[in-house]
DNA sequence: TGCTTAATATACCATGATGTTATGAAATTC
DNA sequence: GAATTTCATAACATCATGGTATATTAAGCA
């Protein structure tokens, strides 16, 4: 015997509010509504679910047994709503995002721990890549989200870029480097340093080129290359080579007292750092709570760095 | 969110058979209706139960869980339909029957408890009373059986009356009563013994007198009368009264070895021992299942006093 | 008892969800 | 790239559900 499910909940009701009357409007619906509802159970089991002819409306045990399977499904029903509440209001769900590796590693994976506090139900997919990869992947639906720096006025078509911080790049060693004790650090001192390159895909990887060409370095030479930013920072560490990285990448990395910035100023690229998303898609809530959240945390970065500049000034 | 528990249903036979055709399949229904239903899900929460785009269906992590109440609903209706087949079936429920004390007690109730062993599922009310309480309790509803002597050709209207034995008496006593010895036992016999009458009110009351008239028997004394029937066995096994009691009670007690009968012949009332019940009233499946144990069960007794009548004439 | 009140059942109608068949579109498979 | 499987869409019928209005019935009370 198939029973409608919806019956059972109201049966539940019924027998869970002692009435057909308060039943009902505990179900949101109306009396005589319910009433059939509950003589059309009775009429299909062929038993009384209540005692007949008692107003205050008891029970059998027949009706207990069979309520109490509608309290089941009550309950898994309201259980699903809270699944889909969570869905819905982004606390849970899947967020991919791609995104290219030093940003990553270097900004957004710290920001990822700080998401998952708030939200540990919302999984995270991170992808790495460059431009290519990343917009070809947001075309595909491979991707919720990327991260990437972009010239702001050569977004691909279809797709939304998000500006989140300028692009500004540093020439960076590690602390207690000979260069960092000079006030003023002129080209001839770095040269005689070797570099570190990041992988020849990188759009780091033109800065360098573009930035050392700025400032006149020529021959520079190359003692590392193609690594991500754990064996970066790892070489840069340990070495005193040099290395251009953005400064966000560094200035999220000062307090570990590892790596720091020379003072030598490098043109900056006309690109920015930002997200690259299609404003086409639905995107689901959680990868709209991960945006936002994104969003903020840059906007507190970018504030946290104008404040330091200010003091380095003032200094 | 509230959804519809058949939408539940429905997502987690899709999940559990891999696919909608299949899924539809199991629900029974057709495919494009699953495939519609489905869709309103998805449109309802606004995020895809399944990977779009792929062809052997795969849920997402939400469909995943929704699918999981989906079951819970599932799950709570398979088992309201067993709970449903079991009481239609007459294996759960509840029979309410009424009867006369000393058949309740001496031959009804080792029944019950041998019904019970069948179907352990199904409640016994059991109630004592004589007919016009009976015939009120069934007219009124509150027995759903009852069982007692009766003239089959006075059955109160409305009432069905099937009877199981006739109404045969039989002069009691303790095993090792003096009158046993006798091969022969006369009316001066008797005489000299006290009788244990049962309540007034009883039939068996009437009976006993009409016996013992009939038998030229009067000025008897009755040294106790108004008890159960463990009690009027308690007085009669402890002591040389003499009582009249049904022969099936009697045959039932054998076993225990604690009272015989006199081969004294008295008039048997024209009476017989049946089942009373409303025909009109739809019994309860449990009722019907109780019913033809019991009539099974008496069809049985009856075949076993009257072998052993055979064994005793044989001898 | 008989009256009042509260609770449940019934009648009737409208509507909307569900089911069906027929058919189209898309993804896998070979 | 053709064949096949799998899913989506369209159009339509129908039945269950929900509503309002009203009758019926059990309980409570004088």
């Amino acid at each position: 015997m198939k029973f409608d499910p919806r019956h059972l909940e109201i049966l539940a009701a019924i027998v869970d509010h002692g009435g057909l009357t308060e039943g009902a409007q505990v179900l949101g619906k109306s009396q005589p509504s319910v009433s059939r509802t509950l003589s059309q159970l009775e009429a299909r089991i062929g038993a009384p679910l209540f005692q007949p002819g008692r107003r205050p409306l008891q029970p059998t045990t027949l009706g207990l047994a069979l309520a109490e399977q509608g309290r089941a499904v009550l309950q898994a029903n309201r259980t699903a709503g809270e699944i889909a509440n969570r869905y819905r209001s982004g606390h849970s769900g899947l967020v991919r995002i791609g995104g290219t590796p030093i940003f990553m590693d270097g900004v957004l994976a710290p920001m990822i721990a700080l998401f998952q506090q708030n939200v540990p139900d919302v999984r995270v997919d991170q992808s790495y890549g460059y431009a290519d990869t990343l917009i070809e992947g947001l075309r595909s639906g491979r991707f919720d989200l990327a991260i990437l720096p972009l010239q702001p006025d050569n977004v691909p078509d279809g797709l939304r870029f998000q500006p989140i911080l300028p692009g500004r790049n540093v020439i960076a060693c590690r602390t207690g480097h000979p260069l960092t004790r000079r006030r003023l650090v002129t080209l001839a001192d770095i040269a005689e340093y070797p570099w570190i390159a990041p992988p020849t895909e990188s759009p780091l990887y033109k800065d360098l080129h573009q930035a050392l060409s700025r400032i006149g370095a020529r021959d520079f030479r190359i003692s590392f290359s193609g690594g991500s930013l754990a064996s970066v920072i790892g070489v840069l560490a340990g070495s005193d080579s040099l290395t251009v990285l953005p400064y966000s990448v560094t200035f999220q990395m000062a307090p570990q007292n590892q790596i720091t910035t020379l003072s030598l100023e490098i043109g900056h690229p006309d690109r920015h750092l930002g997200l690259l998303f299609m404003p086409g898609r639905d995107t689901s809530p959680a990868t709209q709570r991960f945006r936002n959240f994104v969003v903020a945390q840059f906007e507190a970065l970018s504030n946290r760095i104008a404040r330091r500049r200010k003091e380095q000034l003032w200094r």
